[in-house]
DNA sequence: CCATAGGATGTAAACGTTACATTTGCGATC
DNA sequence: GATCGCAAATGTAACGTTTACATCCTATGG
């Protein structure tokens, strides 16, 4: 392959000079732009992007560390996230860590190797370098989304899960439910708490009293909100309404209760959270909160954007919140008979 | 940062030790070896990855260019890519193409520019090189995936659709089905038109004529599933069952039907194809032909990394075909009654 | 006791670019 | 005509590795 030098030559002029053409051609005569790019199609010449990431120590790689991407709010998320580093000139390196936490860690040491300028985290785990921040060093450009606790230091952007989940409890509150089952995520996770107290939060608001008896655990699994859905329905036949942390559960719960014969929403309503598109053609469809996931990535990307620009900056404690909203479809409804056990 | 003169220099050893010793062991004395992690964990040294690949002019990564992610088919051949990248310390590099084929060949170019080893593509398009291999410069290792025509010369990796097409067929057939509607995929996609003439073979094998009255066009989306069963019902009140070329889309078939109150599998069976989680939660849970789409992502990742290991041997026409199976569930059955129109 | 093999280490030349400090050319100003 | 200012272009030293080749030891066999 043709170098920087081999263009310099044919074109009669300094390695130098290509390199300001191609990067600040304000800085060149358009004459000679002219002849530099002539022999950069002459030769198909393309730059060297590890030997420029070298002189420069940068890489315009940003990881993107998620424990999996098979997962449609996890890969529209990504998705957001490539729009914006693509549009800027950067690329996204995926890093899948299956939950594990020295994968994790390993992803971050490669901003150390330069194979990344920074990373942005969708982990229910955070790195160890956010509690033991480097002494030598300095701490490398890390964005948090959604899943992180308040009192981290680091540039994130999330929605309101907890107003969300006490918006969607409010609507079936409203329908006149009285009795409203929960399906929760795991609850090491930050982002399941807070949307486990957004829903206590509804209940308060529309003074009902928590029941602990119909608050179940689910995974944010399809099967795991499946099963969820028959362990509350065996344990207690009165509720008449259940809110799941989100669609993918709902979607389980909605196959578990089509399964014994209760049909949404004349018997059971049942609401989701995220708004995947899977959700709008269900049976019936889903009643959920609309979470801009890909919006969320771009908002991250941009966060990235700049800390990278501002190394120094204490960009630390900036938060994007972005606005969620409730889509009402077909799968609840005011409770209108009692169901039998 | 610490870079490997400053480890030589407290290990007494030279760099060319300290590379060998993080490179080759063997060929280091274990003493050494010793004293040279004790300097770099002193130093907390991690080695610049961009000056390795310069010197080594590879970078470690592989280019994934598809034409989003968002879009449970993809994530799952993503998340195969990454699985073995990250077993054999190479990187995914996200190319979302949004189908654009002037940004598809901007990513092939990046290998040129060594921002990349090689590149996997999910794309209904190919690249201009491989139409046009360049004269001078090599041809960059490229693997294809289920999208291509025979005809190319990649190493590629698919599952045989004609037969898993014409599977399903026959599966409905058995049922005593003698009127089946198809959904296909996009006519410009090779894929969707292997496809469709699997359906024509299954048909053909059970002695149905082909009827085109009833066969619809989607676009692999829910909402095409949707649209194109609303236009087979009004265009046609007599089949009883029908076959459409992705899951996503008999998800949205699934929908109009319940929409129009038609009993699904009483009135209407449907299948799908692919075998996405969600299909095992829909009501009723789709029948559907199981797809590997991890594991097509875990063989194709397999083929580039041959592809890099022999850089000459002309390792085209290598071509992996991957096993497909039938899932039963409960949105096939024999017809049952004639439906009211 | 010497020759020699081969294991362990050192030396220095790439790899291709960009940042920085200079140089050159040329018209304007005094 | 000397001086200045400015734009355009140049020369060169990094950036941090890897690796071919050279060198130095030490042990072994003749």
């Amino acid at each position: 392959m043709a170098n920087i030098k081999d263009i310099a030559r044919v074109a009669g002029v300094s390695v130098a000079t290509v390199s300001r053409a191609l990067s600040t051609p304000s800085l060149v005569r358009p004459a000679t732009i002219e002849r530099i790019e002539a022999a950069i199609a002459d030769l198909n010449y393309e730059p060297n992007h590890l030997a420029a990431g070298l002189r420069r120590q940068r890489s315009d790689n940003v990881i993107v560390a998620v424990p999996s991407i098979f997962n449609p709010f996890t890969s529209a998320f990504v998705e957001g996230i490539e729009n914006v580093a693509r549009a800027n000139k950067m690329r996204v390196l995926l890093g899948i860590t299956e939950g594990d936490i020295d994968t994790l860690n390993k992803y971050v040491s490669m901003i150390a190797g330069k194979q990344a300028d920074g990373m942005i985290l969708l982990e229910k785990t955070l790195p160890d370098i956010v509690r033991n921040p480097p002494t030598k060093s300095k701490m490398p450009p890390l964005v948090a989304a959604c899943e992180y606790p308040p009192d981290i230091t680091l540039p994130r952007v999330r929605t309101d899960d907890h107003e969300a989940s006490a918006l969607v409890v409010g609507h079936l509150a409203e329908l006149g439910h009285t009795r409203i089952a929960a399906i929760t995520g795991p609850l090491d996770q930050f982002m399941s708490k807070d949307r486990l107290s957004g829903y206590k939060l509804g209940l308060l608001r529309a003074r009902i009293e928590v029941d602990e008896a119909i608050i179940a655990t689910g995974d944010f699994s399809l099967q795991s909100g499946y099963d969820a859905m028959l362990r509350l329905l065996d344990a207690d036949p009165q509720f008449t309404a259940v809110t799941c942390a989100n669609d993918e559960m709902a979607l389980g719960a909605l196959s578990a209760l089509q399964q014994r014969g209760i049909s949404v929403p004349d018997e059971m309503s049942v609401t989701g959270f995220d708004d995947l598109r899977f959700g709008a053609f269900s049976s019936p469809p889903l009643t959920t909160v609309h979470i801009p996931t890909v919006e969320i990535g771009e908002a991250a990307m941009r966060l990235m954007l700049d800390s990278l620009l501002q190394p120094d900056q204490v960009s630390a404690s900036r938060e994007v919140i972005l606005p969620h909203r409730l889509i009402v479809r077909q799968s609840t409804a005011a409770p209108k008979k009692r169901r039998k056990a």
